[in-house]
DNA sequence: CTAATAAGAGACTTTATATATCTATAATAG
DNA sequence: CTATTATAGATATATAAAGTCTCTTATTAG
């Protein structure tokens, strides 16, 4: 079980849009150079963003990305569901079993990853 | 990001040996059958619990596996490790960069994952 | 001692997912 | 119109999960 690539790339171009984005869109080539992986892959993820509004995406010559207008709001917890989907960690009882102890464990121990995930935004590394 | 089969099979065999087993060996067919899963397969899974000393395998005939003597201390962090490994759910900073707040905050909130399931025990889940 | 039982080890296959790449299309500034 | 930039879809490659098969080793009932 790991974090994928694809939301390490999510999380650091949001945090790159935020620190250094005065208005100007930036476009999905310097932001991929800046993290050494190739275009064509990052635009990918970053329509991701762009359907769950985190992102504008501006196409043309001078186009590019801008964080949304509710940016300081996007937690970590919305950027990892945007890559990852929201389905839950542990599925469990492939076999029968109506009501499981061991998912009640595991999804009360999620809960905690999550929580502390929703707390914390990308908004709060930029002030200082 | 999906915990494993595998890791759901070894927390089930781990309640399954603790409710079920007063003294005696259960071979790892009967375990399969009640998980639907091939006991090829599964043996497999129970032999990385053998080598972390959560259970004792005995082999030969009315052979199977037992839990361990200090089963009740074992948590469902220590199961899910002998599974999954120990590495961290997020590697970070591909490209260079000594230190990564996105590292650090991905690190915080897996701690809280971990102490939850550090703080659940197979035996919790026996005593009622 | 022998036959049956059961775990362990290694090679292999299959399936699924992550990580890309390539090409074509759409939008926009100048 | 042309250069630039995002979007979409098909395809390719790599890695890991999930499962199978076969052979070996250990134990014990008889």
């Amino acid at each position: 079980m790991k974090y994928s690539k694809a939301t390490n790339y999510a999380l650091h171009t949001m945090l790159f849009l935020a620190m250094e984005t005065p208005n100007k869109p930036v476009g999905v080539h310097q932001l991929a150079e800046r993290q050494n992986v190739s275009p064509t892959y990052l635009s990918k993820i970053l329509t991701k963003l762009v359907k769950e509004g985190m992102i504008n995406s501006i196409s043309g010559a001078n186009g590019g990305y801008t964080l949304s207008k509710n940016w300081e709001d996007i937690s970590f917890l919305d950027i990892i569901h945007a890559i990852e989907g929201k389905s839950s960690l542990f599925d469990c009882c492939l076999y029968s079993n109506p009501e499981c102890v061991i998912k009640d464990v595991m999804l009360s121990a999620e809960e905690k990853l999550e929580n502390e995930l929703r707390n914390k935004k990308i908004s709060d590394l930029v002030k200082k």
